[in-house]
DNA sequence: TCCTTTTAGTTTACCGTTATACCAATAATA
DNA sequence: TATTATTGGTATAACGGTAAACTAAAAGGA
């Protein structure tokens, strides 16, 4: 409530003293007067205003952090919270930033929104971007000059900082994995291959291990679909059904995976030794499930923490040209696969 | 980038006139220079700068939304978004002030940076609260009138806007219907019934239900402890080695219940026939248990609708006196129970 | 003692926007 | 024709803070 001016009114100084005194420019003032302005800052509990400071100083200290996708029009079909993959993410950008001094503006936002609506009006001091983002959007962030970093993202991989997990090497382990246990017939499950991103990496890795052991790939080996627990849980139903036998599946996520065995299972199938199925995230919900989930896992807290620290990189000035990290991945055997 | 002046410059007219063709009062503007500024303020991707726009109007269409915690000094340990009930709902309550034309920033902050930091440094326009907080920092947010949201808070509710759910209640249906299966031994796992709030009300439901149906409560029969899958694990561990012997558990949260049932099944214990389990919040991960869990169903994302839309009575002046409202339970019948 | 430096401030200007008061030219009215 | 309203603007000040330039008095050095 109480401002600059009023301060300085009670303390029988300028205002820029008690500007000083708050910044802890103290070379400008003296003991008797630093004390008297401070406890008057005390007693009248005064914050500054931020929209003033920021708006001299033209930084936000926000950070947006964002998934761009389709907005729904109902809350109840936005099921990508549900996955707890967003939520530890979500944790630990906050965390990071929160340690670093920034404050998070979470939104859900259209790929033109990012633009009109948030990086320019808010003059956000960076962007975290999570998932797709289309190429016309991530050159326009060069032009403004925000600093954006991409997570999980692979078209130009070149020009932009972004932080990805060794999504091929990952997809790799998994069906070779599978292969060692003695499967050969492996199916995979993802959400959709036709651009390059996450999931077609996970793929490519899953062809490379098949190859490198000289097991031919069938086209009716592979299954897209929405990336949910129920997607997965109708996977199994289209498995069973298809004439092709398969003995083992490699899944593109923990909560497909789930949604595999579960279905699996409701049909009379055992796993691992009918089909046995590896995952992808190492997620606490493998635990869960019956058997406990083989998967590939990935620190997704130190994810979070190094797209941080690379914004904030960005923000002092420390890293100029462009950063692209990888987080590695380790197999997690439980007992699914 | 481009600032009301250069606009101003560039359509020969002074800034003012430029500020009222933004802000849509068109009186003042003949048809012409309107369509001359606007045409302008097109080509330039004018975008208004809201610090500066704030700093006049003295608010920020920004909402905080905040879950006071011991703020943990490892992102590793702070588990809350694992329940996936947090990401239904942060899902839930930033869809609806989108639509409200709010901004979303979320913190986890201690109850002293509630205020210091955030309320009064950001001019945040309300604040939605999650969870229990001290009674000190309730009556603060009444001196700086920021209208305040409190969810799942149950101290001093005639004071206070707040949504609640029939926790009570829900206790209430979940202990019936394990007496109604022809369980009588009925323990109960909560996080604290120490302070009044969510786990008290709940374990006063379940006790209700005890007292009608002439069962006598045994101390032996309450487990308090941090509401987490681990831990419901443990609480499965100590159940079997008590010399109590129980035919049923009611269980705070869907999350710790399906540690709960993991743990039993460990230890050999078949669910429902010889220990019946029912939980709390209907989230879908019940579905990924085995047998699937029985449990009091609330409609998160019904909840944070509810939060946006009390709130955004009392920032328009619609809602005057304190409200408090309560979201309703039902029982959702699967297989543990 | 005179000149220079240091200390402890003050004054001014500006960040981008908007509310308020003001004004000039034209149109309407008596 | 003189007066009043209307139209279509402009000028100024203010929101709260900070950077930069300036200044008066005290202290230090030759």
């Amino acid at each position: 409530m109480a401002s600059i001016v009023e301060i300085a009114k009670l303390a029988k100084v300028s205002k820029m003293t008690v500007s000083n005194v708050i910044n802890k420019k103290y070379e400008k003032v003296s003991k008797e007067t630093r004390d008297r302005i401070e406890r008057i800052l005390i007693e009248t509990n005064y914050t500054p205003n931020l929209f003033a400071r920021n708006l001299k100083s033209n930084s936000s200290k926000i950070i947006l952090f964002t998934i761009p996708q389709t907005i729904e029009n109902d809350p109840y079909k936005n099921t990508a919270f549900n996955n707890p993959f967003y939520g530890e993410l979500i944790n630990s950008i906050e965390f990071n930033l929160r340690k670093a001094g920034y404050y998070l503006m979470f939104r859900f936002v259209s790929d033109e929104e990012i633009l009109s609506n948030l990086v320019l009006n808010w003059n956000v001091d960076g962007v975290i971007i999570l998932g797709a983002v289309k190429k016309e959007i991530r050159t326009v962030f060069k032009d403004i000059k925000v600093p954006v970093v991409f997570i999980d993202t692979y078209a130009d991989l070149e020009e932009s900082d972004s932080i990805v997990t060794e999504d091929e090497q990952g997809g790799f382990l998994a069906t070779n994995h599978l292969i060692n246990k003695g499967k050969r017939k492996i199916g995979i499950v993802v959400s959709s291959i036709k651009e390059i991103g996450v999931a077609s990496k996970r793929y490519d890795g899953y062809r490379r291990a098949l190859k490198e052991n000289d097991i031919s790939f069938d086209d009716k080996w592979l299954f897209e679909g929405f990336p949910s627990f129920e997607f997965g849980a109708q996977i199994a139903q289209q498995i069973v059904e298809e004439k092709t036998a398969f003995d083992a599946l490699f899944v593109y996520s923990d909560v497909m995976a789930i949604g595999v065995i579960k279905g699996l299972k409701e049909h009379g199938l055992r796993v691992p030794e009918d089909i046995a199925v590896v995952g992808f995230d190492g997620l606490y919900i493998g635990d869960l499930c019956e058997p406990r989930l083989t998967t590939i896992k990935q620190d997704i807290t130190a994810k979070g923490k190094m797209a941080v620290d690379l914004l904030v990189r960005k923000l002092d000035g420390s890293s100029l040209s462009s950063e692209q990290l990888t987080l590695p991945v380790k197999l997690l055997e439980k007992e699914s696969a």
